[in-house]
Formats: C-alpha cells, sequence, structure tokens
DNA sequence: CTCTACTTGATTTTT
DNA sequence: TCAAGTAGAG
C-alpha cells in the first residue's frame, strides 16, 4: 500500500453482495463495446483480458505486455460492471509493483482506481486481513511489524533462553530456517519430524514454538507470519474465509513464478470458491527460488485448477531480433520449463556482443571505454545498465567509472527503511507509542552510547523474565534499587524521564514535531554530527527525510505501519546516470542498452549456486542470463575476464557454458582492443594474427581451445605488465599451451600431481575436457584451464 | 564499558 | 581483499 491505513473504506465491506444485474452494472456493461482500452492489445492479449471467468493462467514472456493485460484486465472487469473496484483481489510482490499498477488502472479508468483497497503486495493485503482478526491469531491489531533485524535479535534471545551457544549455533542459521518454514506454509506444529530435528541437536522445532511464542507476547510478527498467520485465520475459521471468498470475485496475481507455498496456499483458499484467479507469470524469469519461490507453482496450475484457460504471450515489443534470438536460445537449454517462443516484428538490430577481458580490472576498463564512446554519440546515460551477478563485483566497475568521470547510479542494496540511523529513530518512536516494546528498547538503550552496557541490558533481562514484565517496566523498577552502579543507574533514569516526556508530548504535538524533538534530546542527532566518516552528512540528511515524509500521516501508529511494510528512498534523482545493479535488481527493468560482465564459470553461473542446488541451481543461473538479456532493447553486452580476483586470490577463469548456449548467428565475438596503456603485450597481436574467429563455428572445442589460449596470452602478458616476476617470457608460455590444448582429451588423469604458476602445486580431482579441477596445497579448491598447470613428477 | 586488534568467511533479496 | 563481528586490554 501506498497510502496510509485511514483510507476510508465502504461500511458494507465484507457483507453487501454486489450486485450484478443492477442498473449501475448494466449501464456500465452496455458502454463496454466501444471500450477503447481494448484497442490496442493483440489477440493473445485480449484473450488474457476477456477471459474473466474461471482460473486463467497468463504465460508471458519478458517484454510481451504483461502489466498492459494485468493492468486492462481490471479495467475490464470494473468498466463491464462485472466488478467493483473493491471486489478485486490484486497481488503483487513489491510495492513498487502495486503503485504502478495503480497508476496504469487509473491512466485507464480513472480516479475509480482510487476504490482498489485490495491492490498491494501479499504483505500489505495480509497485514490489512490481520489486523481485522488480530485477536483470533492471538495479537491485537496494533501488532508491530518485525524487520529482519528485530527477527534476529529476539531469535538471539530465545536461543539464550533455551541455554544454546550462539556461536555453534548462529541465530541467522535459525533464522533461515524458520523462514523456510514459514515460506512453505508450516507452522511450529507442522514441521515435518525429521526437519524439526536440524538444529541445535533436534531442539530446532522447539525453538520455532518459543520463537512464536515470543512473538505473541511482544504483540509482534514478522514477514513470514503475515501470511501464515492468515492461513492460520482462515484454517480455523472457515467463516471468515468464506467472508474473503466472497469477497474478491475476482483475484489477479503478477509475478506467480515468485510465489513461495505459503503464498501459493492463501491463493489457492481464496480462490477455492469462486475459482475467478488469473496468474501472470513467467518460468523462465524464476530468480528467487532460493528464498523459497516454488517455480512449480506455476508448472503445476492447470493440475491445480482443471480446466483453467492458458493463454501464452509471446510477441515482444521491447528487443531486437538478435537479442531476443540470443535470450531465446540459451533459456531453451533448460528442461524444467513450460515453453514459449518469442518473436518479434523489430528489426534484427545488432548482435550480441561478446568481449574477452585479461582481468577484471580490464573488463571495467572496456565497459567504460564503451559507455564514453556511446555518450560521445548522445547515447542517454540513463538508457544504459550494467548488471553483475554479485554485488562484489561492483566496486571494480564503479572505480572505473568514477575515474572516468561517467555519473553512474548503485540501484538496490539498502532501501531506505533499512538504514541503521532510520531503524534507530523508528526504535526511539515505537517506544514512545508502545513502551512495551522491547526489541524497539533494546535497539536504542545504548545509541548513542550511554553507558549501558551488555551487563546492564542482562540485568535488565533477568527482571523482565523473572516478573513476565517488558524491558522499559523492569528498568523503572531497576532505578529505584540499587542494584546497578550509580553511572549506569543514572544513565537509565534520564532515559526512562525522557522517554515519559516524549509520551506526554505526543499527545498534543504531531508527530513530526515529536520526532525532531525526540532525535535531537536522546542526543541521536549529535551522534551522528560527530560523526566524521563519509556517510555521516548522508545518515542526517536520511534523518531529515524521514521526519519530513512524517508529516504526511494522519498518527504515529499509521505511520509506522506504513514505514515497516512499505517505506523505500525517493528516488527524485532525474540526472543522466548509468545504472549499476545485480541481475536479480533488474528483474522488472529495461534499457536500451545492457552491458553484462563476468560470464564466468564459478561466478555466473554462480558456483555456489551449483553445488547447492545442482541442475536447478545451473537453470535458475540460466533463467538470471536470460533475464540479463532480456532487459536490453538494442544492444547488449557480454563480457568475460581471463582472470578474476575472488576472496583476495587472483583465479584463472573460463567463459561461462551460458556463452556456448547462445546461437552462433545472433552473436558476434569482439576483440578487445589491446591495452597499451598498461604495457602489456596487447592480448591478441598473436592472437589477431591467428584470427582464430573467422572460422564457423565458436561453439566448437575449437572456439573453446581458442578462449584457452587467449586466457593464456593475456594472464600471460598481463602478470609480467604487473611486474610479478614471471620469470618464463609469455611467448615462450604460448607456445607450449598451444600445443597442450590442441590435443582432444586433456593430458592430465585425475589424481595427477601438477604445478600452477600462481597457485603452486596440487592435485587434479576432476576433469572436465580441457577444465580441470584441482585441489592446490596452498590455494584450496579452484578450477582451472588445462594450459596453466604443468605437470609434476 | 569501550576501544582496538584479530579472526573469519564470503550470492542473489522483497516484505 | 576486505568487512563484519569477537576477544581481550585499558
Amino acid at each position: 500500500m501506498n497510502q496510509p491505513e485511514s483510507r476510508p473504506e465502504p461500511q458494507d465491506d465484507l457483507t453487501h453482495e454486489p450486485a450484478s444485474g443492477s442498473l449501475s452494472a448494466r449501464a456500465r456493461a452496455a458502454v463496454a463495446p466501444q471500450s477503447p482500452y481494448l484497442s490496442g492489445l493483440n489477440p493473445e492479449q485480449r484473450a488474457a483480458v476477456e477471459a474473466t471467468e474461471g482460473p486463467v493462467l497468463v504465460l508471458a514472456g519478458a517484454g510481451t505486455g504483461k502489466t498492459r493485460v494485468l493492468t486492462t484486465r481490471i479495467a475490464h472487469l470494473i468498466a463491464t460492471g462485472k466488478a467493483r473496484p473493491f471486489d478485486i483481489l490484486a497481488v503483487t510482490f513489491t510495492n513498487k509493483a502495486a503503485r504502478e499498477m495503480r497508476e496504469r488502472v487509473a491512466s485507464l479508468i480513472g480516479p475509480v482506481a482510487e476504490g482498489m483497497q485490495w491492490l498491494g503486495t501479499f504483505h500489505s493485503i495480509g497485514t490489512k486481513i490481520l489486523r481485522r482478526h488480530a485477536e483470533l491469531v492471538g495479537l491485537r491489531s496494533d501488532f508491530t511489524i518485525l524487520g529482519t533485524d528485530d527477527q534476529l535479535r529476539l531469535m538471539k534471545q530465545v536461543l539464550e533462553a533455551e541455554g544454546i551457544d550462539e556461536k555453534r549455533w548462529p541465530a541467522r542459521q535459525l533464522a533461515s530456517l524458520i523462514d523456510g518454514w514459514k515460506n512453505r506454509g508450516l507452522g511450529p506444529a507442522q514441521i515435518p519430524g525429521g526437519e524439526a530435528g536440524a538444529f541445535a541437536n533436534g531442539k530446532g522445532g522447539k525453538l520455532y514454538t518459543a520463537y512464536q511464542d515470543r512473538l505473541k507476547v511482544l504483540n509482534a510478527a514478522d514477514f513470514g507470519d503475515l501470511l501464515l498467520e492468515c492461513l492460520r485465520l482462515w484454517r480455523e475459521h472457515p467463516d471468515i474465509l468464506q467472508q474473503y471468498q466472497d469477497r474478491f470475485r475476482y483475484m489477479l496475481v503478477d509475478e506467480y513464478q515468485d510465489t513461495n507455498v505459503a503464498q501459493y496456499l492463501w491463493l489457492r483458499l481464496l480462490a477455492q470458491a469462486r475459482k475467478n484467479l488469473c496468474c501472470v507469470g513467467d518460468d523462465d524469469q524464476s530468480i528467487y527460488g532460493w528464498r523459497g519461490a516454488e517455480v512449480d507453482n506455476i508448472l503445476r496450475f492447470e493440475h491445480d485448477f482443471p480446466g483453467a484457460t492458458v493463454v501464452r504471450l509471446e510477441r515482444n515489443y521491447r528487443s531486437t531480433g538478435h537479442i531476443l534470438a540470443a535470450a531465446s536460445f540459451l533459456i531453451a537449454k533448460n528442461q524444467g520449463r513450460l515453453g514459449k517462443t518469442l518473436r518479434t516484428e523489430d528489426e534484427p538490430g545488432e548482435k550480441v556482443t561478446i568481449t574477452g577481458a585479461w582481468d577484471s580490472e580490464d573488463e571495467a576498463r572496456l565497459i567504460g571505454e564503451e559507455i564514453e564512446a556511446l555518450h560521445s554519440k548522445r547515447h542517454p546515460l540513463s538508457e544504459i545498465a550494467i548488471l553483475v551477478r554479485i554485488s562484489a563485483q561492483m566496486r571494480e566497475i564503479e572505480d572505473r567509472l568514477a575515474n572516468v568521470g561517467v555519473p553512474y547510479r548503485v540501484i538496490g542494496g539498502l532501501r531506505f527503511y533499512e538504514r541503521a540511523e532510520i531503524r534507530d529513530a523508528l526504535a526511539y518512536l515505537r517506544v514512545v507509542n508502545q513502551p512495551a516494546d522491547d526489541l524497539a528498547f533494546e535497539r536504542i538503550v545504548n545509541v548513542p552510547k550511554r553507558g549501558l552496557g551488555d551487563a546492564t541490558i542482562q540485568v535488565l533481562h533477568n527482571h523482565a523474565r523473572a516478573a513476565r514484565v517488558p524491558l522499559t517496566e523492569a528498568a523503572r523498577f531497576i532505578v529505584e534499587t540499587d542494584e546497578l552502579k550509580p553511572k549506569p543507574r543514572g544513565a537509565l533514569r534520564d532515559l526512562l524521564i525522557s522517554f515519559g516526556r516524549w509520551a506526554k508530548l505526543s499527545e498534543t504535538m504531531t508527530q513530526s514535531e515529536v520526532a525532531q524533538i525526540v532525535l535531537e534530546e536522546s542526543g541521536y542527532t549529535d551522534m551522528w554530527q560527530k560523526d566524521k566518516s563519509a556517510d555521516a552528512a548522508g545518515r542526517l540528511e536520511n534523518l531529515k527525510e524521514l521526519v519530513r515524509s512524517m508529516e504526511e500521516f494522519p498518527d504515529l501508529q499509521s505511520f509506522l505501519e506504513h514505514v515497516s511494510l512499505v517505506m523505500e528512498a525517493n528516488e527524485t534523482d532525474t540526472t543522466e546516470r548509468v545504472s549499476l545493479m545485480t541481475l536479480h535488481a533488474a528483474k522488472g527493468l529495461e534499457f536500451n542498452t545492457v552491458f553484462l560482465p563476468g560470464w564466468e564459470e564459478g561466478l555466473f553461473p554462480n558456483q555456489r549456486a551449483l553445488d547447492e542446488s545442482g541442475r536447478a541451481g545451473l537453470e535458475e543461473e540460466r533463467r538470471l542470463a536470460h533475464v540479463g538479456l532480456t532487459r536490453a532493447r538494442r544492444m547488449a553486452k557480454i563480457y568475460f575476464a581471463s582472470n578474476r580476483r575472488i576472496h583476495g586470490l587472483w583465479n584463472s577463469t573460463v567463459p561461462s557454458r551460458f556463452v556456448d548456449d547462445l546461437p552462433e548467428a545472433s552473436v558476434e565475438i569482439v576483440e578487445a582492443p589491446a591495452n597499451f596503456s598498461q604495457g602489456g603485450f596487447g592480448g591478441g597481436s598473436r592472437f589477431d594474427r591467428m584470427a582464430p574467429f573467422s572460422g564457423s563455428s565458436y561453439q566448437t572445442p575449437g572456439w573453446q581451445r581458442a578462449q584457452a589460449h587467449r586466457a593464456n596470452t593475456a594472464s600471460g602478458s598481463g602478470y609480467s605488465a604487473r611486474g610479478s616476476g614471471d620469470r618464463r617470457s609469455p611467448m615462450l608460455i604460448e607456445g607450449e599451451l598451444v600445443a597442450k590444448s590442441t590435443g582432444a582429451a586433456s593430458a592430465f588423469s585425475v589424481g595427477a600431481r601438477v604445478l600452477h604458476s600462481k597457485f603452486g602445486p596440487g592435485t587434479v580431482e576432476a576433469i572436465d575436457g580441457n577444465k580441470l579441477t584441482v585441489e592446490f596445497d596452498k590455494a584450496g579448491r579452484k578450477m582451472v584451464l588445462d594450459s596453466f598447470v604443468e605437470q609434476l613428477g
């Protein structure tokens, strides 16, 4: 929700039966035939919009007008009188998507869209429902929504109370375990026997129960609860479920491939009665399996909802031919998919380019130069994006862009409300608003430093637990005793007095005035003003922004609600900048030109994804590659580096297998310009003469070998340019290695002892073509090209 | 209680 | 490499 909870709702909300035969409805239906909103749709889109009754699955490939279908469908339901705005449940994953949907519906049907009170994220709608029936799930209607940091703090308390060593069994791990259960819709009583014992010698289940109990005591819910408790509510109170089934005459879900089991169950319960459920998604863009999303939900749809209408949107309106061909060819390698074939009527356009760099620094340099060139040809910087697999790749690119003076902006990272200063400020306000909010109190009791450290907190906890009262109350008691030393005792008393005073103020002043005063008097603003680190100024700015934004809300309560679910940085920055973000953050966006660095085995596909999830992991990585490519409208530029520093060590790398998954006809290999400025040999000097890419197939082993060779040349000259003491002449190495890797199979065998020029001696563990997995004595396990090592002995 | 020196370990992230 | 989080001194 992007508006405060106080929006007026019709009183008859849950009981009034919509009169589908009413005069007004019939009148609106009569207008429908002219419906201008349908005119621009292609036949498939139109089918998806007009199939209003029964279950509908819209498989919407990238750039096929998914949002358009969704919003037009809503407009259609309303305009034809089939539903009133508040009869429609429309769920998204992000607030941004919800906001955009609301705006676009409004642009189609006008301010009537304002009446769509059930348009929002799963979590905001879950919250709304829970607040109405909070008592039935053991909460009060003003329950607090916990962020991840509060969650972790609470988790630590639970571990401590159970006497579990937090070093051996980290709270983080418990948190992800419990999150996993919640994602699967499992309450403490429902976790499978084997899994309950997965943590702290069989205490997993017990800890989950204890955690849930603590949440209830604190009158709090974490994000998972916002859905899970709805499920419990509906299962235990079928009459309430029925109210909502009646209420939501039509249901729409965006990004259905991202739903987890809990969300699926949530939707299924609601849709059971009327079955007017329309899910829009793209199995090829499912990239959140690691946080509980079940691609299966979309693959299973027809089975779960028999008789479902399935509409495929395959006409792409975004990308040119070659880009689309590359993306489609790539994703076709995946097994577990429903299968779509994207097509475009656009021109073929430019081929997807693949550029090899010597190392990551060189890669950043090449990208920087390319951007400068585009910029000088008046390509807008705001239409350029650099999409990386992991955020660690960003630094080097940022450095380079900053160096050459290309303005950029990093998208993603911490949300506004996740920043420490915002969470701190909110914690103060939470305690003012609700003195029993232990988690908030604990967060700020010693921020800024007041001399109230672990020891004091421990005393407070003991008292609070013994007397079964909140920390603030325990504190009030303790300052009257002499249990604490004079210094902390005085500090604690002062703090309590302040909180009393602020609470009084909040009765008469507006919440932003109160916030201003609280931040001043607590010394919090002072703390950052004294801080001389680079980001202190920004933090103060954020605090100001927080206070300012509070003015829009009727009261503190509704502000806190808004902020825990919705708040984000306001992006008013309109300057021309290149966007830098992770591939995950890029989903749903599009740019004229997209740079895709780091296409190397291990990095992308990410080794860890492969290790942890095997083929499923690989396919998700491939979908990520597909998402990356389909962000581009006119140009997609892939890069790989032959050497990359990982965890501080230089690794030699091989190009990603995804490069080989691309269709040759839509791809162009670009020879990176020689890097004279670094005094190197120029990775391609010899290479150029050999012209290995002029041949027919770059997908053959021959191309692989060429890459191997290339990697060699690059590292050889690269290292000698760095003067790192490579005694052998690069040219000589080249000769050796070419000879070595020309053979069909690797010259090495598993168990062989080898020597690598960078990593030293090691043992070959596995062989995959010319790629060796070697366990190095010092450097650990690495994947290297066979051409990089010498046989020992 | 706080500050500094050290160990440790390291994707992707919305709500 | 480098950031975050912990252990021990002041």
